[in-house]
DNA sequence: TGAAATGTTGGGGCG
DNA sequence: ACGCCCCAACATTTC
């Protein structure tokens, strides 16, 4: 009689198309499903992102027992919990999916090399990418920089296929390691409790991802390509956070949309602009993969030298949406309230940021690592350098989105500016735009007191855009 | 996966 | 008829 196998569940919180569970499986041995809670190795999550997995470790735990399985919950640095969950089972494998973050690779060589001189054998699997990072080069064999190039090779390397289904039974062995009591690991927020907004908002779980890949595939699939910039409307998936904790997978979210029966023109235009979405999400692990310091650190390394500015106050009023910039506030309160941010209006906010208050990307990284229900290291640090101009294929540092435009184009009725912005609410759809521009007799009429009501605007969109472009230019010549 | 400044063109009003 | 100006529309370049 062998003993039991491990499946340590990290951020593929799922039974279908989980290539490491279904292998484990298939060994027909008893399986131990572990998760562990590790704030030594990993960064720790952020709040938002703590309220998520709480729910989605109680979805992932329901649907193993109606499989016949159970997880157990340890905390701890993870090889020292994978080595004693294995000693006292008498577990013979470990199966897991890889990460990619920077920490990853050492850890899952560190469990190799603790496990296997004890007899337990350890297989890594994909399932988290559509791509395998360490496959993808370009003709000269290095690592790829730029987007289009790596966007292309994943689709010719990587075509559609079909998920793998969830295992029937996930068989546990008679005696289960002791877990932990998921409520002692106080993951929900309890005073003040601030999540009301985010329990409106989603439903974390495998289930609560299909259905919403459900209903995206049919109301917006066939007008995602423009509707996905409309941020007054659900034209987006919403699937960010669920791709994150691994309750879809790319390839089952790919799939769908791809495989969808009668598909119509639109239909196909819109699963490829999905994909070219989620091939994004690939080329930033694959970013993170190769360059660990992406986190921290300017992709393009003179970018260590721009003389970014120190500014706490700005800074508050940035992440609670007291900018006076419409568009940017109501981003920043829909993160506050949703802990999810439109894409269109994540771009505008970060620019914000960075170009007309001049405040290091990283600062709002860490803002968004703590707001973000798909606060994900890769994506974050990925899109922040892009944003700031110092990452990957980045936007040029003075590509300065107009946040006034932006409103006025992707926004023109104010939906979006209403709905997170009520003090506005009366203002008409040429004024909520720029609420200082408007007469003080129509302010008054509104209800509106600037500087009381709503926010003066901290800097003009001219003054900033000029400061920035000015600072550019400034370091560019000092530094050549 | 910008925006603003600058340059070019062409239609139409008008002396 | 012609030249001149204005300006919208579009293209290019610059930040």
């Amino acid at each position: 009689m062998s003993g039991p196998v491990i499946t340590l569940f990290r951020r593929d919180l799922r039974l279908a198309d989980n290539p490491a569970l279904a292998a484990a499986v298939a060994t027909g041995q008893p399986v131990i499903c572990l998760f562990v809670l590790d704030d030594e190795t990993a960064r720790p999550f952020g709040g938002a992102s703590r309220w998520w997995l709480h729910h989605s470790l109680v979805d992932l735990d329901r649907a193993l027992r109606a499989c016949g399985g159970a997880l157990i919950l340890r905390r701890g640095a993870t090889v020292d919990v994978v080595a004693d969950v294995a000693r006292t089972t008498g577990t013979t494998a470990l199966y897991l999916a890889r990460r990619y973050e920077p920490w990853a690779a050492d850890q899952e060589n560190a469990l190799k090399s603790r496990l296997e001189p004890e007899g337990v054998s350890v297989r890594r699997f994909g399932g988290t990418l559509l791509s395998d990072p360490d496959a993808m080069r370009t003709g000269q064999g290095g690592p790829f920089k730029v987007f289009t190039p790596f966007y292309r090779a994943v689709l010719k390397a990587v075509p559609p296929t079909q998920p793998v289904l969830a295992p029937t039974t996930v068989p546990a062995p008679a005696d289960l390691p002791d877990g932990d009591d998921l409520d002692t690991w106080a993951l929900l927020p309890r005073t003040p409790d601030w999540a009301g907004g985010l329990c409106e908002t989603w439903t974390p779980g495998a289930a609560g991802a299909h259905d919403r890949l459900d209903s995206f595939v049919d109301a917006a699939l066939n007008t995602y390509e423009t509707g996905r910039d409309v941020p007054g409307i659900d034209g987006t998936s919403a699937l960010s956070p669920h791709l994150h904790f691994g309750e879809i997978s790319p390839r089952q979210a790919r799939a769908r949309l791809c495989f969808a029966a009668d598909r119509q023109p639109e239909t196909a235009t819109g699963a490829a602009a999905v994909e070219r979405q989620l091939v994004w999400r690939d080329f930033a692990h694959y970013l993170l993969h190769h360059w660990p310091t992406l986190p921290d650190t300017p992709f393009r390394p003179e970018y260590a030298s721009f003389p970014w500015y120190d500014d706490p106050v700005a800074l508050k009023a940035w992440q609670r949406g007291h900018t006076g910039f419409p568009l940017v506030d109501a981003g920043m309160r829909q993160l506050w309230h949703t802990g999810w941010m439109h894409n269109r209006v994540r771009m505008v906010v970060a620019s914000f940021l960075v170009k007309h208050l001049m405040i290091p990307w990283q600062a709002g990284e860490a803002w968004f690592w703590d707001t973000l229900v798909d606060a994900d290291l890769a994506n974050n640090a990925a899109n922040w350098q892009w944003v700031a101009g110092c990452g990957a294929d980045a936007a040029p540092y003075f590509r300065v989105f107009n946040p006034i435009l932006q409103s006025q184009k992707f926004d023109p009725r104010g939906v979006y500016l209403r709905r997170w912005l009520p003090e506005l609410a009366a203002l008409s759809d040429k004024q909520i735009h720029r609420p200082w521009a408007v007469p003080p007799l129509e302010l008054a009429e509104a209800g509106i007191t600037l500087g009381k009501t709503y926010p003066e605007p901290i800097v003009t969109h001219e003054a900033g855009r000029a400061r920035a472009l000015a600072a550019f230019q400034a370091w560019r010549e000092g530094a050549s």
